[in-house]
DNA sequence: GCTACATCCTCTAGCGGCTAGAGGTTCAAG
DNA sequence: CTTGAACCTCTAGCCGCTAGAGGATGTAGC
């Protein structure tokens, strides 16, 4: 009924060191363990480290995860501060969506350069002088 | 006629210790000092870190200005292999681009949660089973 | 020349989120 | 009982900085 680390690994799709590390800072719980301290998972740890693994690939942090876990525990409670959690990342993904579009901009001016000697390139131009940029945000 | 390095900090708005970490990694030659052993720096430096600053605000990553920064040297050469290293930066920037697209869009349908108790969230129900996400993606 | 103090120096460690490797032990199949 | 895959711990490394301790230097004013 127990699985070891190899096995949670598989099913999951999370590294072993990874498993391990996540154990470190308190993400998983310690598992029982054998005689000879080899890790055994219960079917409850597949359930929370997917739950991990989900909210990573959705680029929630650590700390992010540890409140959200905490919070998914407590079956009566308002989701609000879920809500909340779940608003500022993604009001942070937007932000970074804005930046990398006026970077994409930037760099899509600069590779019209078309081959050229060095001393005439544009991307060398604009990489040494930053009036040269369109984007002047940065 | 010759900066310190805080004068330098001033100059680029690049910080001391990261001046100091980029002599450490040979982004910056390492200049002349004192006889008291401090660091003092010519014009030329500071067009030197100008063009790393504004590389790094445009994403270039270490490896990538080193190169820039050897190519921009020779002033002689076609310009092809800068096209080739700002070309494959902004595919890059083009892959964050849209995998954070999608990573807005999943997010924003979870947020339409409206604040029920955490066992019927939309928000948790999602991130603990993958199959629930509107993008199957990742 | 002397004092004060801002600025500089080196060195080490930490951030986040893992990942890799060394060197040794345990488990399960045959 | 032997084999060998899988496990264990521990340490160090990745990127690009950033921070802090503890001490030395440079410069302005007297």
């Amino acid at each position: 009924m127990s699985l070891t680390i190899g096995e949670l690994s598989r099913k999951t799709e999370v590294k072993i060191p990874t498993i391990r590390y996540y154990e470190q800072i308190g993400l998983l719980a310690e598992p029982t363990r054998t005689e000879g301290q080899q890790r055994r998972y219960r079917p409850e740890d597949v359930r929370r480290l997917n739950f991990i693994r989900h909210a990573r690939e959705l680029g929630f942090e650590v700390e992010a995860i540890r409140q959200l876990l905490g919070l998914a525990g407590d079956p009566d409670r308002c989701c609000g501060e879920v809500h909340d959690i779940t608003k500022a990342h993604l009001d942070e993904v937007k932000d970074k969506i804005a930046r990398l579009t006026a970077l994409r901009d930037e760099l899509e001016a600069m590779v019209t350069c078309d081959h050229r000697q060095i001393s005439e390139c544009r991307i060398i131009e604009v990489l040494a002088d930053h009036r040269k940029c369109h984007n002047t945000q940065h």
